[in-house]
DNA sequence: GTGGTCTAGACCACG
DNA sequence: GTGGTCTAGACCACT
């Protein structure tokens, strides 16, 4: 669980959280079963209220990612290989979708599109 | 100048007026110098508060998009084609590498990005 | 808007809030389009902290009963009377069928539970 | 003595425990005077704490299900029928009485809720 | 003045 | 020691 928080961020905390948490287990990173630190904890290590943990964790349970079991533990959701990659297109094509209506607003069309990706996607940095 | 404003969306009232006026501008529709209608006018016609218009507009006076002199109205700016493809490709850059930044931490592979353009380009709606 | 809460009962008081709600709405006694008053006032009246209401409101949003715009209010789900009469029943067999395992698990038959709904319908202290 | 157990269910394992039990001896699956397995023994078998045992135990005892004797063991109640009838018809009065008052917040006739009943006592998986 | 977020800290039920 | 609930009170964004 490597989890990077920025309190400056216009992204509220615990949306950071749900993001971030997400990614890992729809990458596979956090096995199925696995059982989280105890939020306490979590909230301690980040430096945040538990509250905010909490929120995150309510999120991710009903995205269905992690399932609590009161007075044991969060546990890392036990899905299928082919689940965590429906989970993922899921939550791709949900955001892409919004974005591409922007995009498209500004009168872009799929071939420039195309181009922005094969000059952006490697990020600002490299290359 | 064609507005559709959701009260109900979670993008707040004046972040919608602003993507949909600069888009119009940066997409040429609204001629340079062109004088936008009254805030008051704006407000009554879509039903919203002239404070919200108001702050739209400082938005779009703060991006360069429409200057206003006092007393006699808001105008759109004057820019060269050259000028306004470089606000269109800022607004669409910026926005897209932190859409990028979400999509790698889900591990989507560049080859996968440009197959999921493909799929979604065209809307969910349409061909 | 008739609440009642119950700070000793077994159930959480967000939950309290959210079975008042949701059946009144299903029922038709607050109109659709209609805005509940500001969580604070609530939260004042029935002398219980402001986020318990919000927790409830969040559910009662999550459902679709409710639908929330930040700075302006919480407005009652403007459901045509179907949609209204789906979700009863919805929350009515949900929590039904869980009841009926458990009296099955007693062995009771139909016929009996049948005489039981007529034995106790019309409540404690009535008839 | 045929328990089965849900660790991810809402419902406190050692409530899942009492439920099981009280039925089955409501039921006369389990004979009056019979002794139960030691409560290690079921902790064990189940992989649960012997403490939520214990405190199942407890509830049953405190009910009039079972009586304990110390250094011995734990006895199923030597009911006669006509008390076991007592008993089940408690048990499904007093929760069918708080489940009706829901009924009733949402307005539903005794009419419809016979319909309800005839609909859903055979469960959603059978004829 | 509205809801949205975050905080610190408390008490309880469960295991 | 775990999560569940509730509290009081603060600051911010939006209208």
């Amino acid at each position: 669980m490597d989890i990077l928080i920025n309190p400056a961020s216009d992204m509220p905390i615990y949306q950071q959280l749900f993001e971030q948490l997400s990614a890992e287990i729809v990458r596979g990173e956090l096995q199925g079963g696995e059982c989280l630190p105890p939020i306490r904890t979590v909230a301690a290590e980040l430096r945040i209220s538990v509250i905010t943990v909490k929120k995150a964790w309510e999120e991710l349970e009903r995205g269905g990612f992690i399932h609590t079991i009161a007075g044991k533990g969060c546990f890392v959701a036990d899905l299928p290989t082919s689940a965590r990659q429906l989970r993922r297109e899921e939550l791709i094509g949900e955001r892409m979708s919004r974005e591409l209506a922007y995009y498209r607003s500004l009168g872009l069309s799929k071939r420039e599109y195309q181009d922005f990706v094969d000059r952006l996607y490697d990020g600002p940095d490299q290359e």
